[in-house]
DNA sequence: TGTATCTGTATCAATAATGGTTACAAATAT
DNA sequence: ATATTTGTAACCATTATTGATACAGATACA
């Protein structure tokens, strides 16, 4: 397959464990409504839990949970913690550095990579998975 | 390869093609400044062509020169130009309709994907081409 | 203690996107 | 006419993502 849908999917996953209170989710639960597999799914929520921004448990019984009411959790943290990369990429070789503008250029598109990412944060920053919650609920 | 670096290699051709003011420039020329291929070059110089930023001639003392201005180009053109997608990708496959979160998901990522995706547009859209020429030359 | 259950992760295959390369038709200046 | 240059098609190599199988380790419970 082609584009990250990670974020997209950490959404839904973290819709789902709101949903759930203090229960318990299994991936295999969680897998069925993303309509994907488990592993797909625990591979996510791997991510999520170094972010803490779940809780999971191993054995008979166990799953997965929110560490973090919904309110405390920005959309930010989520993009974050999945480490989706950059809206755009930088040069894949490095430019000619015989070239006035080869040699400068890498520094200028750095730095305006980092201020649109900086940009994006700040507008995923605005939002909670609560808000989220609702609109999911309010549709 | 990887990531997407269409966006920093149109930024770094229209920077060169600035620089040579009405003269007609080579796409092997830009390709050595760019440290790739010729056919690369022209394949980012056909998007950048059809949404109007540059005018190409064939046949010999062929090449490629700016159609606008500088100040007149905004980055958020260049990116639309070169319709590099979006910030992040909505599910791969369709979520289950049966569950009340897996229905209602999708249309709520698909609005806030537009609101990230338009935040993008209007923070590039602060800039010109104009403005990276000149970081390019102070450095 | 033994069993069933569930996570965490390694591994492999399938798919797709990007970039690099060669090739060649069409256009154009001389 | 000839040389030059763009515009594309076609193909390969590399890489990222997703999907799937397998299994070790942890855990609840009888």
């Amino acid at each position: 397959m082609a584009a990250n849908s990670q974020f997209s999917m950490a959404l839904h996953i973290l819709t789902l464990l709101a949903r759930a209170g203090d229960e318990n989710v299994k991936s295999e639960c969680i897998a069925e409504s993303v309509n994907t597999n488990a592993v797909v799914i625990r591979r996510v929520l791997s991510q999520l839990n170094h972010a803490g921004l779940v809780a999971s448990q191993t054995g008979a019984f166990g799953g997965t949970r929110l560490a973090k009411s919904p309110e405390k959790i920005s959309l930010c943290e989520i993009y974050n913690a999945m480490a989706c990369g950059e809206v755009f990429a930088l040069h894949a070789k490095s430019p000619n550095q015989e070239c006035p503008v080869g040699k400068n250029i890498e520094a200028v598109l750095c730095d305006l990579q980092k201020e649109i990412d900086r940009s994006v944060g700040e507008k995923l920053g605005q939002y909670t998975l609560a808000h989220i919650i609702e609109k999911v609920s309010h549709n």
